[in-house]
DNA sequence: GTGAAAGCGCTAACAA
DNA sequence: TTGTTAGCGCTTTCAC
């Protein structure tokens, strides 16, 4: 059998409550506290956290359920946070819902049985609209996309601003016939959407948007019967880093060059946007802020569960490239 | 408080084993275990898997422990490792150790303490290399990378073949002044740059192999050096996906193409490979298989803990592409 | 098929 | 500072 805290205790000279003490650093004297780490050593001892998180009644666990582990913006998110927690002593649980509402159910209740300290969540569209219904025993901040107003804590980017600056970036370039893709699945991508329409109709223009599956695949696909249609666009805007790459796939394939007969633009810094042509104009999100942001309003949450909830937004950056340059 | 089996079992009014039967689908009659459903769904009863662990000494949980979640190989494993543990009913806790020893022990710790069933490990040359020494409770199946022989079951694919295949492929194209650039902290890495070396002597070509992080940043710092330095090669080939984009970074910014200049070829078909240029050859790895095998292993070997330890090895395919057409 | 009782390994409350 | 005692919420005997 395992060793416990009570075979501690017997090859100490102690009582288990002393070996329990030593391993929350609790009071003991020098001497005792010495002779029970060297118990701990020879017996090999290796706490049994289910047994410590039931009788403790916290769990020193925050879950972190993102919508895709395969999209580096999430990946990228889920670093900070861990980074965040391990400085603060606890444990995260990553959960990968690949934007499937059964698997958001399924990890909101995981997540209430292992009764977690809190949650992180960046929920799709539509678990965010049964999200006001639900009672959770823990605080959950939302990142990346927003909830039932006034109910959680998020933090997310300025989606609007920064998707209306894409549009800006391209009716200033010249481009007139402009398409968008975006997500189908997120608040988010309805934000860019909002941000980017009005923002081409400050410039007189008329935004062709679509809604995607927030994937290559969907993306390409959508992309391609874009392309072959009447009345080619001159640019296409991805609401994310995965539908801006089923764009890229497109073009490619559609033998069409970036930007001379199309230009492209999307969301998301990933690595690959640098390196295709001329490299991809897009806006780059400040992931490890934002999950720092999340991982603070968390903590400040649990300090005050009573305060208003508090959204922070944060600023995207507008990295300019060849796939959008002047033709 | 949160509802508890007790208070299920005085709303149902049977004891509380049997609401616990209910619970693990143990023998009831039809008539309580409808009470007792009920009761359940009034209550919002949650079942508290710390307490449920405890008693019931098996915590259904299998730990996956990979090295780099940014590297989309781990992500799609991530996924096929999941995707066979929920038909199991199993849980997984993901753990990214970004290919640091110390966190690796971290999460092996953790993996004790949290009385997982079982572990999927992906570990680093230098942890590899201890795992001789360390006793597990739990069955440990090895990813990816292997440990000291015949302690540990694995699944591996089969590295010294494909790298052969790359440079096979390059020799037959012309290419003559091969380098290759191989990750420092994984037998795998080993294995591919051993495989590569010894298929290039084939040919009566000697390979111009460097180890480095296996991380973009330093393999694009590397890359860059050689093409500075004398005796520029004409193919450069990346032992995984984050060193090959780390080439091709490097290429880009001295301003080189591929495959004029320079032929570029490595592991993992990721997506961006098939965008920049005209596309990039690689040698792509059946990660669902891999993933799905570990979880075989994993399982025969709990059904059968004294089995000799199995490594099943698995083959890459060779993608041509434009990066290392002839010139 | 059902209930009563014990106890998983630990920490917290209380006493000393 | 230390030990004794109780009990976290559940499952698993064991009796009936």
């Amino acid at each position: 059998m395992a060793v416990g805290i009570k075979d501690v205790a017997r090859a100490a000279g102690v009582s288990p409550a002393t070996v329990s003490r030593v391993l929350g650093n609790g009071p003991v004297s020098a001497g005792l506290r010495e002779r029970v780490e060297t118990a701990i050593r020879l017996t090999g001892y290796r706490p049994n956290l289910s047994a410590r998180r039931l009788r403790s009644q916290h769990s020193r666990t925050i879950g972190l359920i993102v919508s895709d582990l395969g999209n580096p913006f999430f990946t990228a998110l889920s670093r900070a946070v861990e980074d965040a927690a391990y400085r603060a002593e606890m444990r995260v649980v990553l959960c990968n819902t690949d934007e499937n509402p059964a698997r958001e159910a399924m990890y909101l209740r995981l997540m209430q049985e292992e009764r977690v300290t809190g949650v992180i969540y960046a929920p799709t569209r539509r678990m965010a609209a049964s999200l006001g219904q639900m009672d959770f025993d823990f605080p959950v901040v939302l990142v990346d996309r927003t909830g039932p107003v006034g109910r959680h804590d998020g933090v997310l980017l300025d989606n609007r601003d920064a998707a209306g600056r894409l549009a800006d970036h391209l009716a200033a370039r010249g481009f007139r016939r402009i398409a968008g893709l975006f997500g189908n699945t997120s608040s988010t991508a309805e934000d860019r959407h909002a941000g980017f329409v009005a923002a081409l109709a400050g410039h007189g223009l008329t935004a062709r948007a679509s809604f995607v599956a927030p994937a290559v695949a969907a993306a390409e696909e959508a992309a391609a019967a874009l392309l072959a249609g009447p009345d080619r666009p001159d640019a296409i805007v991805g609401s994310n880093g995965l539908i801006l790459l089923g764009i890229v796939k497109a073009l490619k394939a559609a033998g069409l060059a970036m930007p001379a007969d199309v230009a492209v633009a999307g969301f998301d810094n990933e690595v690959w946007t640098e390196l295709v042509g001329d490299g991809v104009t897009v806006i780059e999100q400040p992931v490890a802020d934002i999950g720092r942001a999340a991982m603070s309003l968390l903590f400040e949450r649990l300090d005050n569960p009573d305060g208003a909830a508090r959204t922070v937004m944060l600023a995207g950056r507008l990295i300019e490239r060849g796939s959008t340059r002047r033709v």
